[in-house]
DNA sequence: ACTGATATTAGTACCAAGTGCTAATATCGG
DNA sequence: CCGATATTAGCACTTGGTACTAATATCAGT
């Protein structure tokens, strides 16, 4: 039984989507049509040639390497510190972030942005996180920005510990909270410290 | 001042290194020299052409995707799982985890590797996590094998709760500790919800 | 059954970015 | 000045295309 051309045409941007080094020649094949024609469908539907195909997956690949380096460093981005004191950051809902099904933002991404800023916010060489508490107070959407504040609570110097509070928000609605308690070495202030 | 073979070649690997998407006929008016030299250059130093250089960069990032993608999902890997009481993943501490001054895991890959275990291990369509509670009680560093243990400890199907205590160990010594609540829909059970 | 539109195939010239090979010319060290 | 090394030049060939023209097939409607 014969395809018809919106048929191939659809095969044909399916194959190409999860094979992409696949050359016309080798498309004609599986399809039993001319080079010609693939070329055709190909213009048609706009998909481009197969080196700039790889070329343009090259250059998106150096993009995620950006990305994922960043997501490494403060997760979320600083708008706002004062050392000692308090800190905000803001952090926007991306696909990567979600549950496919339900388009909520895994939890650990809301902790990452705030646990991070809780260790930026210390005027410390080290500060680690000892113990926390949290409260996911309402589930965060693709495409929502959430604002965190950490404030820092209150600093012990004997004991090397900074208590720091993060609120997060979207559109001034809290959505999470978190208590966070700090190590941190107090190589500014004293320096007995190793 | 004229350049010698070596310094040329030295120069041409960096060049290329940073581009990628240099050609022969580029490079050969960078370093006024034929294109010829450079071809010969390119052999004597065994850098691929320019399509292969591209392609080669392509399938890199499609590994990249596939890492942040698995990255997304659970964090850490799933060695045993019983929905509703246990669960088990093991995650290693790579350079991408720390801190780089210090070697030590940042606490957000802890708290991610045991938060999504407990959002694998309970046995509903949709789990979020409302609160929970965490200790680091001991740093993790770079090159350290976490073993995560979820443990369901109970489970409210009226208040569509579920509680989750997640153990994280180094080499039988404790690093982490976490309780975790758990809001789940009861999809598979009494399906009342939305 | 015939016509016209659409789809498909074929063929040619051309391009980029190479490889592979041979031969000529520079350039340098001893 | 001689020989080795380095550089340049030229040509045929390859892949995976573009751009364009022309011929043929197929189908739908009257």
């Amino acid at each position: 039984m014969k395809q018809t051309k919106k048929e191939r045409q659809q095969l044909l941007i399916d194959t190409i989507k999860n094979n992409l080094f696949i050359t016309d020649d080798e498309l004609s094949k599986q399809f039993t049509v001319s080079v010609q024609t693939i070329r055709l469908d190909r213009l048609e539907l706009s998909i481009p040639e197969l080196r700039e195909r790889i070329k343009h997956a090259a250059t998106k690949s150096f993009k995620d390497e950006v990305r994922s380096l960043a997501l490494n460093e403060v997760i979320g981005e600083m708008v706002d510190i004062e050392l000692d004191e308090r800190a905000i950051s803001i952090f926007d809902v991306k696909s990567e972030h979600i549950f496919k099904r339900h388009q909520i933002a895994r939890g650990h991404h809301l902790f990452a942005q705030a646990n991070s800023l809780a260790v930026a916010v210390i005027n410390e060489e080290l500060a680690l996180t000892v113990k926390s508490n949290l409260s996911f107070v309402k589930p965060v959407k693709l495409g929502e920005r959430v604002v965190a504040k950490a404030i820092v609570i209150r600093k012990d110097h004997e004991k090397k510990r900074t208590f720091v509070e993060v609120t997060s928000t979207v559109e001034n609605n809290i959505v999470f909270k978190g208590q966070f308690e700090m190590y941190q070495t107090n190589e500014t202030s004293d320096g007995d410290f190793k």
